[in-house]
DNA sequence: TATAATCCTGACCATGACAGTCGGAATTCT
DNA sequence: AGAATTCCGACTGTCATGGTCAGGATTATA
């Protein structure tokens, strides 16, 4: 019961996407420096984040990424699932599921349970969005004051 | 975002423990058969679920395992804890997470996502019990009268 | 007392995901 | 032309999952 840094790289590239949203696309080099994380990777997610629909791209020299849509309107399951697939914690509760491909169907108990943790998961992931997110943070800047690049 | 299929197969187990509760020790040998689990794999994880505490052995001829305490004191919780470790959605939810582990913690915005998340998870698991999973079961087999071992 | 049924342990293995890295091709601005 | 980008596929090391296997320890019972 865990989400993927990979997801959480996603999350935070996301976040800079946002950010940058209405000024021109962003690029993932510079989403690398001010995260921190590894540009080769970021690029893999970048094409991850562009093929599920949540960015789009621009090549060349002013390129780089950009939201398809309002920072208000991506949630952060959004993310989450681009990246890391469909929320299920077992298979019987996936969209795509097949009645009857599991053969415990009949007697199984605890399909409810699953189904009741799916929704719960999904509703708090997509109950926040990028836009939250970014207006958190910013108050949380300016509650402690920039300790300007300090800790690197 | 998912429970993997070790902690199913060990909260299958379990309830096929709950339901033997009060009448003597359950082996494996017989879990195995009716859930139709490796019992290789299944022994593996009731010595982890012995280590736990959840479940207590008898070695020997009439041996086997018992729950420790009744199976309405017993949570879904209990068992996906003992078997994948603590649910903690990312590192710095976890219970035993120290303060300023993670450089970021300063300027993070998720983490009280993640909280969230965590909480409703374990709101989740915990609310239902072993008890609850037995009951549910029995209805269940009522309804749709047993069709004595087909599928096999 | 032998033997069969159990639990117990540690080692082993195959597969796939995760978390990256790398090299180079395609595109576009200047 | 050259630099900044995205794009793509291949490669790698490590780790968790989902097992299997061999053998030892313990206990009831014939």
């Amino acid at each position: 019961m865990r989400v993927s840094s990979k997801a959480h790289y996603g999350l935070r590239m996301m976040t800079e996407f946002a950010k940058a949203y209405g000024s021109g696309p962003l690029s993932i080099a510079e989403v690398a420096r001010v995260e921190h994380l590894p540009l080769a990777y970021l690029e893999q997610l970048a094409s991850q984040l562009r093929r599920g629909g949540l960015v789009e791209s621009t090549r060349g020299v002013h390129g780089g990424y950009a939201l398809t849509r309002p920072a208000e309107q991506i949630s952060v399951l959004d993310v989450v699932t681009v990246i890391e697939g469909e929320v299920a914690p077992v298979e019987c509760v996936a969209h795509g599921y097949v009645t009857g491909a599991c053969q415990r169907e009949g007697e199984c108990a605890s399909r409810a349970l699953w189904m009741r943790l799916k929704q719960s998961i999904d509703a708090v992931l997509s109950q926040t969005t990028l836009a939250e997110l970014v207006a958190d943070q910013s108050l949380i800047e300016a509650m402690a004051p920039a300790p300007s690049e300090a800790g690197l």
